[in-house]
RNA sequence: GGGCGCGUAGCUCAGCGGUAGAGCACUGUCUUGACAUGGCAGGGGUCACAGGUUCAAUCCCUGUCGCGCCCA
């Protein structure tokens, strides 16, 4: 017997080392089956579950588990990847704390008592840091639910990752399409790296407008500059101005002298300049702004780089700036330029200001050597893919956001300034040649070739962008550069499920390096989810303090009720999830529901025959919920096709709750406490045949609790676990069953409607009375009289009346009118009432339809069905008008 | 500024050319042998606004307003 109480922890904590020890998560590569395969969004290895993950992974195990049932060889490929921007930053902090930091050249020594960690040194702290934390976010995936296959695990830092990164970065090379280049990147001068496009986060900031009037040369003029960072003035290298506009037209050609340095810098015209913002005419700094550097090269101007890697002000600026911080160099210029009056003013300005994503500074355009990988060309073949339909999007919609990114793209700077990571297989010669290989071995053997003897070789300091290797991740976790099983049998993997907010970063990039690499797509379909907000639509941060811990949750309230939300908020259309614990607090109830109704079918001896066959069952009721049952498999697995997983979550919810508890239950309730019989018998097997079969319609959304009941009734015992079962076919459908159990269902709720309306004690028990009643609906009350007397509490039920008392219910169904004497208690006026709302009601509807069939391009245009609907509604509404209004009559009111 | 998406019950959201739905919240009622993490019944919506297409529009088209995201 089930315990009183479901306890998902507890099931939880013991159901899921099961699973894995029994190898049910393991892909099999061998097999026949066809495979279907998803590879996991690698979390960051040193991370922790948050709300994202538990939405991104429950969506997958889902599929996976469904798919698994469907009989496919299933692989769900895990993993995590280093994050090196992420992690090196929680390392040195975390070495900070202990007043250890980084031998980093030209770094701040504070007291000079500092620890100062070499690269190897750093590079052991954060394979400490990777060993002490690494477990974290797998364990605590595993505490989801994920069927991962563990025993396939990767790390993009492992041994064959990595080697594949190699390969793919020196391949690339070789072809041209990674090569070294001198541009503006994006540079975070806290993490003191470049970063590319995709990291810099724009962020609204509320700054100033500075009006700065720089002097015409031989004149006593001045041309008026607008700037939003004074401090790049250092690095002005000329003026632009827009050719049209007639305030500042006159002086193009002509030269300003550049305060505070003294440079002579020209006046150029160009469009780029808008005469209607700020005073007209800008300053151009080509080394410290992207615009700027465009207009620079139009005009040739000098770009002068007046910052180091820090953010402080280098040499190629006047000496008294000279080691100041950008900030604080700002205040000095102003103040200065004030001094000399050149400040003409200064307005408070909104702008957005680009942020590195994971330090939190402005970034500084800065102009310094990186590599690059050529990804306009790297993104032709994943465009023509797409265009042809080889990849598709859910939703579709994610097409045109592809599109939008890959085919204005920019070159995607691939190298870091950082110590943990991949570092760049590249060598310099003692002339600066880049000789780049697989091993320092074999660059070796390419430079002695190149200068005829052996010279000193120095390797590239730098390492590459995360996103590098997550890149190859669906072919590099599976094997590849090797020729394995695992990659000829699951590449192109199935589906790829992410959130939009990492299709350029990842998924773009999967589809370049696929293409390029494997010459094919690395995934039929992408389902892209939207993000997890707070229940406001506030991005969920520590900073602002509105985090929900999936893990709470999962403690809270089990695994499974933290899932059936995740699937149930799947659908949003809009980019934002915005989630409530109320919502997992109802699914914790509908699991707590399931549990229960198993525990009633226990409790009446609900034993599943070895032999059952559905198709067996001969009982109007049971042949009913077999029907209910078949809709909803075929209902459920359609909406996973489809990948609407909200959609069949609630198609589970309604069918379990609204069908099977609500209903099926109750009807059956006369027949599994009475007497001994095969109808007992039938229903006894049916209601376990619906319950073990819906166990399997639910184990991919909730396959703790699902299992935990597989378990209990017996059914492993006989067929092994849950989640190993092939997924049933549907049951069949019985339309005169239906029609029969939809009138059963409708007379028993209009009873009850009647009664609380009128304020019937509930636990009075009334005659029914029956009148007009045709031989069929005869034969159905004498079917179900004892379910009708239990739910409709009701005593005695005469089936074709002749006297009739004037205090009574009266309600109409189909031909047939019921009559429900109540003697004295009822208030004849409100029942009068009552009748009267509902002949109105009904009338209304006539009046409708009257007006629809009245209008002739209706009767012409319309469907014929449309006009057959509407014309056989209408006979409905006006038979059951006029029945309550004889029913109105006698009440005699 | 450009692109996209969203405005449906008090809240969070499904839906979608022909009867407007769910969960939560709310009201009344019931401790009936599965379940009070529950049962039964109920209230609540000119489907943002204005035009258009159509026999018929919450749904399709155009515009307006509001909100959000992405890209500049």
């Amino acid at each position: 017997m089930l315990d009183k109480t479901y306890d998902p922890k507890e099931i939880e904590a013991r159901r899921y080392p099961e699973w894995e020890k029994s190898g049910a998560f393991k892909a099999h590569p061998e097999s026949a089956k066809p495979p279907y395969c998803i590879v996991i969004p690698p979390p960051n290895v040193t991370g922790s579950l948050h709300m994202g993950h538990a939405l991104d992974n429950t969506l997958q195990d889902i599929l996976i588990r469904w798919r698994r049932m469907k009989g496919d060889d299933v692989l769900w490929q895990p993993g995590t990847d280093h994050a090196g921007i992420a992690t090196q930053m929680v390392v040195v902090r975390n070495l900070g704390q202990e007043g250890i930091g980084l031998a980093v050249e030209g770094a701040d020594k504070g007291d000079g008592n500092k620890k100062l960690l070499s690269r190897d040194e750093f590079l052991a702290k954060v394979w400490e840091w990777k060993a002490y934390s690494g477990g974290t976010i797998t364990s605590q995936l595993r505490r989801l639910g994920a069927s991962c296959d563990w025993s396939r695990e990767r790390f993009t830092m492992d041994e064959g990752l990595s080697r594949a990164v190699l390969r793919v970065f020196v391949d690339l090379y070789r072809q041209g399409l990674i090569y070294k280049d001198n541009r503006l990147v994006n540079w975070d001068p806290k993490m003191l790296t470049a970063i590319s496009d995709l990291e810099v986060e724009a962020r609204e900031v509320k700054g100033h407008l500075w009006y700065f009037k720089y002097p015409i040369e031989g004149s006593e003029e001045y041309i008026v500059v607008a700037t939003t960072r004074p401090e790049t003035m250092l690095g002005d290298t000329g003026v632009a101005v827009h050719p049209d506009d007639p305030k500042w037209k006159h002086l193009i050609g002509k030269h300003a002298i550049l305060p505070l340095v003294g440079r002579r810098i020209p006046i150029v015209a160009d469009a780029y300049s808008d005469p209607e913002k700020g005073s007209g005419a800008v300053k151009i700094t080509p080394a410290h702004d992207f615009n700027d550097f465009e207009v620079g090269r139009r005009h040739k101007l000098e770009a002068i780089s007046i910052f180091d890697k820090f953010a402080r002000v280098n040499e190629h600026a006047p000496e008294t700036y000279r080691g100041l911080d950008r900030f604080e160099a700002r205040k000095r210029i102003v103040a200065d330029l004030e001094a000399q009056g050149l400040v003409e003013k200064i307005e408070p300005h909104t702008h957005t200001v680009p942020h590195g994503d994971r330090g939190g500074v402005p970034v500084e355009p800065f102009l310094t050597e990186q590599w690059y990988a050529d990804a306009k060309k790297l993104a032709e073949a994943p465009i023509a893919a797409v265009r042809d339909g080889r990849v598709g999007f859910v939703p579709e919609r994610g097409r045109e956001e592809f599109f939008r990114w890959m085919e204005n793209i920019e070159p995607w700077c691939i190298s870091r300034q950082l110590w943990w990571g991949h570092q760049i297989p590249a060598w310099y010669g003692p002339d600066r040649k880049i000789f780049v290989a697989l091993s320092e071995g074999e660059a070796r053997a390419e430079a002695r070739e190149h200068y005829g003897k052996d010279v000193p070789l120095e390797r590239d300091p730098d390492v590459l962008d995360t996103w590098f290797s997550s890149a190859l991740w669906p072919f590099s976790t599976l094997g590849w550069p090797d020729e394995t099983d695992a990659l000829g049998k699951y590449y192109p993997t199935s589906v790829l499920v992410t959130g939009w907010d990492i299709l350029f970063f990842w998924v773009a990039r999967m589809m370049m390096m696929g293409m390029h690499f494997m010459t094919e797509v690395p995934f039929r379909t992408v389902y892209l989810h939207g993000l997890v907000t707070d229940e406001k639509g506030q991005k969920m941060s520590k900073s602002k303090g509105n985090v929900t811990d999936p893990l709470e949750l999962i403690d809270r309230y089990g695994a499974d009720a933290l899932r059936f939300t995740m699937a149930s908020l799947a659908a949003s259309s809009a980019g934002r999830l915005k989630f409530t614990p109320a919502r997992v607090e109802g699914s914790r109830n509908f699991a707590t529901k399931l549990w229960n109704a198993t525990r009633f079918s226990e409790m009446n001896g609900a034993l599943l025959p070895e032999d059952f066959d559905p198709a067996s069952a001969r009982h109007t009721i049971n042949k009913w919920v077999l029907g209910e049952l078949g809709r909803a498999n075929t209902s459920v697995d359609r909406a996973l096709t489809e990948f609407r997983l909200n959609e069949a979550a609630s198609t589970l919810y309604e069918f379990i709750w609204g069908i099977v508890c609500d209903w099926y239950v109750e009807l059956t309730k006369p027949i599994l406490q009475g007497p001994d019989g095969p109808e007992k018998d039938e229903t006894r097997a049916v209601t376990a045949f619906v319950l073990r079969e819906t166990l399997k319609l639910l184990h991919p959304v909730m396959p703790f609790i699902t299992e935990e009941l597989w378990d209990k009734l017996g059914h492993r015992a006989r067929h092994g676990m849950l989640i190993g079962q092939p997924w049933p076919a549907p049951t069949a459908i019985d339309a005169d069953s239906d029609a029969e159990i939809g009138w059963l269902v409708k007379l028993i709720s209009d009873v009850r409607s009647a009664r609380a309306e009128l304020n019937v004690p509930a636990g009075a028990k009334l005659k029914l009375l029956v009148v007009g009643a045709n031989a069929a609906t005869g034969q159905r009350l004498r079917a179900h009289h004892a379910a009708i007397e239990r739910l409709a509490r009701v005593d005695g039920i005469d089936a074709v009346a002749t006297t009739i008392p004037k205090a009574a219910l009266q309600i109409v169904v189909d031909e047939a009118t019921y009559v429900l004497p109540v003697g004295e208690v009822i208030d004849l006026k409100a029942e009068g009432a009552r009748l009267q709302k509902e002949i109105r009601k009904l009338a209304d509807e006539v009046g409708k339809i009257d007006a629809k069939l009245g209008n002739a391009a209706f009767i012409a245009r319309a469907p014929e069905d449309v006009v057959e609907e509407q014309r056989e509604r209408r006979t409905q509404a006006e038979q059951t008008r006029a029945r309550l209004s004889t029913a109105l009559e006698r009440l005699g009111a």
